[in-house]
DNA sequence: ACAAAAGTGTTCTTTGTACACCCATGT
DNA sequence: ACATGGGTGTACAAAGAACACTTTTGT
């Protein structure tokens, strides 16, 4: 009755260190696609919910917890797994040696600060960061999976607030608009910006000030509330 | 190594008839929610890609292939699956006795035209359309994937065609205007549902005309490009 | 003095919304 | 003749995009 099902979770960890959106990747030894980077992932354990299993494998890699994290594509192809043959369509992942029976990977999507994170390096795999922009070929389909996690991300930018966990509690103007040209890849106006944002409800004045450096000192603003957070 | 778990696809099929959004529902005769309406759905065979099991299922159900049918969620909660007890909080699903080892159910969400679709009527379930606005309780949680459903297809009405395998090929404006409001729940302008369909080339003028009762003859529309479709 | 970042308003364009009348046909 | 549904344009409001200069502070 049952089929034999292997169920694995996979998770996009993004943040955005000074103007470049970067992914956490791992380095596979094991075959398929060993000396691949690929996103880190694992079978999913009985008895663990889908969103609990999801950020306990973002608590593994990151030391995070309480961040954006939300469920993404689940992908049920059956890759065969050599590296070489390019595959282009119909978008699969995988964890384990797939060929015969079948596994299915549900994909997540979390945000974190960097300074928060503690990659772990005593690991066999290398836990590190990449340009999301400028990747290179990664184990099995998850290049795609990548893409898909930015196609959301940057949609959901323009009308949530899913940023806030890549910002401290409170965050001056700038910061947040260097967040988001790295998310959305270009510049903006800062007085637009700033109307956006507060028309938007999406930051409301926090009240303090801050000085940067050798500037002004900047108004401080926090997002109004957080988003709709996993777990 | 591989965890104990079983897998099913879940799709919800809706149509437009009148001037109603509807659902196809089948009745469960075994346990758990023994006589509850339930969506249909199915254990995943081995060796068929999420996609093609769920254009399966909905083939199986209505007799149509080739139309609107896009992935929507994964549920992996770990339900008892007892109908009295309120649950109503935490998304899950099944298909099977859940208790024990873990289910996770894969949904979709699939548009069909109604003239289209033979419904099984020899079966032991009794496939029906519901108006999706005033449902019953579901089996399992199948509420709320309804309506997760109903609000990403509204979403995606905006600024996509979707709507496409909700009618023939060409079509009124009328048609196409009454379509949206079922779905939408809501009257809209005559004139500006006009230009923005236009303007945001979801549809083009197809050139002929159509003699609709005792009326003034119609002008046709197709749709622009039959958007992304799954298998 | 100057470099570096912060703050601030106006104009124009585009998009969305509200709204009313005439026409062709069938009964 | 009238009832039914099809077709059409304009005026106002809201949102988005373009655009330049002044202020504070540290070196």
């Amino acid at each position: 009755m049952t089929a034999p099902t292997t169920a694995a979770v996979v998770v996009v960890i993004l943040t955005v260190v000074e103007d470049d959106l970067m992914v956490l990747l791992i380095r596979r030894s094991a075959e398929p696609f060993a000396d691949y980077w690929a996103l880190p992932g694992g079978v999913l354990p009985e008895g663990e919910s889908l969103d609990r299993a999801a950020a306990r494998k973002l608590l593994d890699e990151t030391g995070v917890s309480d961040v954006y994290l939300e469920q993404l594509y689940t992908f049920g192809e059956l890759s065969g797994g050599k590296p070489a043959a390019k595959r282009q369509k119909g978008p699969a992942d995988d964890r384990r040696p797939t060929t015969g029976s079948r596994s299915i990977v549900i994909t997540y999507f979390a945000l974190v600060q960097d300074e928060q994170v503690r990659l772990r390096d005593s690991d066999a795999w290398h836990p590190a960061w990449h340009n999301a922009y400028t990747l290179p070929a990664l184990a099995f389909d998850n290049n795609q999976v990548v893409d898909y996690a930015i196609r959301r991300l940057r949609a959901k930018l323009e009308y949530t607030n899913v940023a806030y966990s890549l910002l401290p509690r409170t965050f001056t103007l700038s910061e947040l608009q260097q967040v988001y040209e790295a998310i959305l890849d270009r510049q903006m106006d800062k007085r637009n910006f700033r109307r956006r944002m507060l028309s938007l409800g999406i930051i409301k004045a926090a009240g303090g000030t801050r000085m940067e450096g050798a500037h002004r000192p900047a108004q401080l603003y926090t997002f109004t509330k957080r988003e709709p957070m996993v777990v």
